[in-house]
DNA sequence: TCTGGGGTCCTAGGACCC
DNA sequence: TCTGGGGTCCTAGGACCC
């Protein structure tokens, strides 16, 4: 029985890309092997194993990274190597198995149970994945295997810097136990610090804890996994076919006066951002959330379902705006803010043939059939096709892309965004 | 020169319906 | 009339992941 056999052996592997962006700098720049390297400027967006000694991480402003490390070295980022060199190495398991979920741009699960019989045992198969990422791309990989994806997953992370570690049936418990709480999945740094308050620090102590007092401490679902987890329960079956349930752009502004000269404009161009790639996909949506971050970082959020699904970028501004306007409103000694973001979820698979429009936000310029909704209409699919002919730059919100002082490459950006 | 950007999931309270 | 329960949806906030 092949269901019995996934069940009682090791089959699934979990591979990562080591330091990803700042091995692929590595590897098409030669003088910058060896040496500590940060992808990025402002903000490190990724770090080689010699800048890790330092203490450098990804998300850690650039000039506390320079402090740690002196003789660090800032390259620019060729993005779209990335996005060709993380999309080979997938390609790789792809030629394995066709049970493959990735999860970002250079991670992913892959189930070999029902290929053992071409390619040989799942180990096996690992090595050779392995072997032929390294000849073939030039970049280290490292690979976990393991029953579950918790433990395949926690496995590539001993495995690193450039390992393969297989954790068999029968030595699970003993293999996971010794480890920190923190390389578990969904323990962070506000769990990591309730689950010491209790002296709890290990994955066995954690296994060993009364699950009432585990609940109480982090909730009821966080407490039922992780006690899962912790005994190496973990039901989740691999996904091949994930799609986005919402889609968002932000954008942050340094320290800027809370005015619409500055949030109109930026709320435009991030709406056109989101509402072209929902078009793209014929995917509108029913809710509409912004954030704004004051000068302080603290975080305050507005959302609103609207009747119908929306997908046009005038109208995902207006109402973003509004939203915006609401959140400022309610807190009037706020004269700065630090960060926008809209993002918008209840996707839907397929717009309605109708002209889009809100009824949620009453408003009577926004009728379905006005003459706005339809000049909205047509110049969405305008823009949309000039830049499908002559590309992203082409056309679109001029102003606003002068105005907002983008820290991080549209390029990067583009990066990390799930397919809708 | 305070801390980027795109996502997922959970919680808790309230509205509303049956 | 009063009380109670369950289910679903919405909103705001938080934690976490890559």
């Amino acid at each position: 029985m092949p269901a019995m056999n996934a069940a009682s052996s090791a089959t699934i592997l979990h591979a990562d890309l080591d330091a990803f962006y700042a091995s692929v700098e590595q590897l098409l720049d030669p003088s910058l092997r060896g040496k500590p390297i940060a992808v990025g400027g402002g903000v490190v967006l990724a770090a080689s194993y010699e800048a890790k000694v330092f203490g450098v991480r990804g998300g850690m402003p650039g000039r506390k990274a320079r402090e740690l490390c002196p003789q660090l070295i800032f390259v620019g980022g060729r993005f779209s190597e990335y996005q060709r060199l993380g999309d080979a190495a997938i390609k790789v398991l792809d030629d394995f198995t066709p049970l493959v979920e990735r999860i970002s741009i250079d991670e992913a699960f892959a189930d070999v149970a029902g290929c053992t019989h071409l390619f040989g045992p799942p180990e096996e198969i690992a090595r050779k994945i392995r072997s032929r990422v390294k000849a073939e791309l030039g970049l280290p990989i490292s690979i976990g295997v393991a029953r579950t994806k918790h433990l395949a997953k926690i496995a590539s992370q001993v495995a690193k810097p450039d390992g393969l570690v297989v954790v068999e049936p029968g030595t699970e418990l003993s293999f996971l136990h010794d480890l920190p709480v923190s390389l578990m999945w969904g323990v962070g740094p506000a769990t990591k610090a309730r689950l010491a308050e209790i002296g709890v620090e290990t994955i066995g102590q954690l296994a060993r804890t009364h699950s009432g007092a585990l609940e109480r401490l982090i909730g009821h679902a966080a407490g039922q996994k992780l006690a899962a987890l912790a005994w190496n329960r973990d039901p989740r079956r691999l996904e091949t076919h994930r799609r986005a349930h919402s889609a968002g752009a932000q954008s942050a502004l340094g320290r800027k006066p809370a005015l619409p000269s500055v949030f109109v404009p930026t709320l435009l161009h991030l709406a056109d951002r989101v509402a072209s790639r929902l078009r793209a996909k014929d995917r509108p949506g029913r809710t509409v959330t912004v954030r704004v971050r004051f000068a302080d970082m603290r975080a305050v959020t507005r959302s609103v379902t609207l009747e119908q699904p929306i997908q046009a970028t005038t109208m995902l501004a207006e109402i973003a705006e509004e939203l915006v306007r609401g959140v400022l409103a309610a807190h009037p000694g706020e004269r700065e803010i630090s960060l926008l973001a809209i993002s918008i979820s209840h996707l839907e698979e397929h717009a309605e043939l109708q002209l889009e429009l809100p009824l949620g936000l009453a408003d009577e310029k926004l009728k379905p059939g006005s003459r706005k909704g339809l000049a909205r209409f047509g110049a969405d699919r305008a823009i949309d096709k000039i830049r499908r002919r002559f590309g992203k730059e082409a056309v679109g919100y001029g102003t606003v892309a002068l105005e907002a002082a983008r820290s991080v490459p549209d390029a990067f950006r583009e990066l990390a965004e799930k397919d809708l």
